[in-house]
DNA sequence: CGCACTCTCAACCAGATGGTTGACAAGATG
DNA sequence: CATCTTGTCAACCATCTGGTTGAGAGTGCG
């Protein structure tokens, strides 16, 4: 699981049923056995994916009573959003970096002079 | 690894050094070679991290020689943030709504009558 | 009290993951 | 041709994952 939260996170994201419990969950707080009735395994099973969601920060247990309704804490979705944004972006300037390098190539073309290497490492 | 395409997805970023890889590849393209450089585990290691991130399609390898190019598809992080997007807005959404029901519970105050269930299933 | 209900804990299991080493295929280069 | 470089393939191993069953702890309630 590699021990840091982002890690945890998008493992925590990486599975179907676990996504299922994150997409039930916006729609309020629910009890696990309510949760565990949706799915095809059993209830200690469907209590190990939300302890999968809870050590990712994603999701924390009440107590009432003998109930434990289980909470979704949607902010914890934002690192993930911001990674993958900051890379997408990232990803995206380069490729404009690179069209501008193509279009002096071709403005160029005759003089592979200052060429070279463009970036290398 | 649960054979859906979006759990590979972000199984495949569930690593720190695959997300590294991909970190790097914003920058460009690199060779197996280049890339195995930065870490500190063998080759064959860094090679398979780049398969995982293939068979999730973030990644795509080239041929030039014998040198492969790995290239990164940043697209292929789209459908990721679309769905932490979509649950992030569901869950803001039902928080204001939320919030709506305390202000009515609220103004109601001495009227418990029509207050019931809420919702839920 | 006694019982039912909700949930957790522990042991176990099959299969996936993340790493290793060793052998080798295919191009580039002297 | 001989050899170096780049990368893949295969076997192996330890650990993690996702599920199971069985037993039990803690609360609510007739």
């Amino acid at each position: 699981m590699s021990t840091d939260q982002l890690s945890r996170t998008f493992a925590a994201l990486a599975d179907p049923t676990r996504r299922d419990l994150v997409a039930r969950l916006t729609l309020g707080d629910a009890t696990l056995g309510e949760l565990a009735g949706s799915y095809d395994m059993s209830l200690q099973a469907v209590s190990k994916h939300l302890t999968v969601l809870e050590r990712a920060g994603l999701v924390t247990r009440g107590q009432a009573g003998t109930r434990r309704p289980v909470h979704l804490e949607a902010d914890r979705l934002d690192p993930l959003t911001d990674w993958l944004e900051h890379y997408r972006r990232q990803a995206e300037q380069r490729y404009q970096r690179l069209d501008a390098v193509l279009a002096v190539l071709a403005a160029d073309e005759a003089y592979p002079d200052t060429a070279g290497k463009e970036e290398e490492r």
